[in-house]
DNA sequence: CCTTGACTTGGAGTCGACTCCAAGTTTTAC
DNA sequence: GTAAAACTTGGAGTCGACTCCAAGTCAAGG
């Protein structure tokens, strides 16, 4: 029925925030499946990739490196549950590292308030970074936070 | 009174998860102020400076650029509350882009969620990136989210 | 028919952020 | 006294992630 609507690279690029030239290099690092052309050789990207493309951005923002993301790319390419059990494993190993930066992050929401708030020093708070591996159990709330 | 502690490159790289090239490299950008140096030239750190090198940790965790960190750590530097408001804007911008990222990272976690609990497709989802400009005034719960 | 615009390719260049020297000094350990 | 450890400096090299370029193709408009 529905023709599948389907974009340019500059389409794409708008949608997503990626840039031709970078959606291309994408595609040459493997990063992208080779994407699909026209008879005249143009890419075409369908509502999946768009997805695919913003996907990329939102880790991107969050620092993660492009050989990284790979395994994610996997699972929106062909849309399998839990079939391959080790894909699952990574998936939720990442879950808990964004968890976990979001922690960091959280921490860092916290310093600027008390600094914004007062020079008045709270507690120089640690428990952002490394050394201390983050006890596993309950990620729950190291600090309270109000902002969700 | 109290002699205040202080520690080697080493112990500061130890502590901060940050190496002791690359906190040097940060000395020699100018990203940190020049260390303190003992009679024999080595650096000399304190608690504060471990701190500022730990804050950097978190905020590299979190894909800033190097020179994005450098009114942080203005701020960390001289303790002082808002004596520069532009300074105070820019954190509080810099706030804003967290929540947004933590946004972000949230939609990641429930992707992940997603694709976990089973293969069934419950929504694209949008959201994560470009294109819209977040609304500005509520920044409140875009979706819920009940990890926090 | 010729130009403009949107694309293609391969490859070179750039930039941020390290990371790794080499040469030198000083302290500690035996 | 000599060697190893822990630092110093300046500078070169690397690596990831683009970003830009040149040359070429194709489709539509004046």
């Amino acid at each position: 029925m529905k023709a599948e609507q389907t974009f340019t690279i500059k389409q794409a690029a708008e949608q997503s925030g990626i840039s031709e030239d970078t959606i291309r290099y994408y595609e040459k690092i493997a990063l992208l499946p080779r994407a699909e052309r026209k008879e005249n050789g143009h890419r075409i990207y369908r509502q999946e990739d768009i997805q695919t493309l913003q996907l990329i951005s939102c880790l991107k923002k969050t620092g993660m490196p492009l050989e990284e993301m790979r395994p994610f790319l996997t699972v929106t390419a062909d849309a399998d549950p839990a079939e391959y059990p080790e894909l699952v494993e990574r998936l939720k190993k990442h879950r808990e590292n964004i968890v976990s930066q979001i922690d960091s992050l959280q921490q860092v929401v916290d310093f600027i308030d008390m600094k914004l708030e007062a020079g008045r020093y709270r507690r120089p708070d640690d428990s952002c970074s490394t050394k201390k591996e983050s006890q596993e159990k309950p990620p729950a709330s190291t600090a309270q936070n109000n902002y969700f």
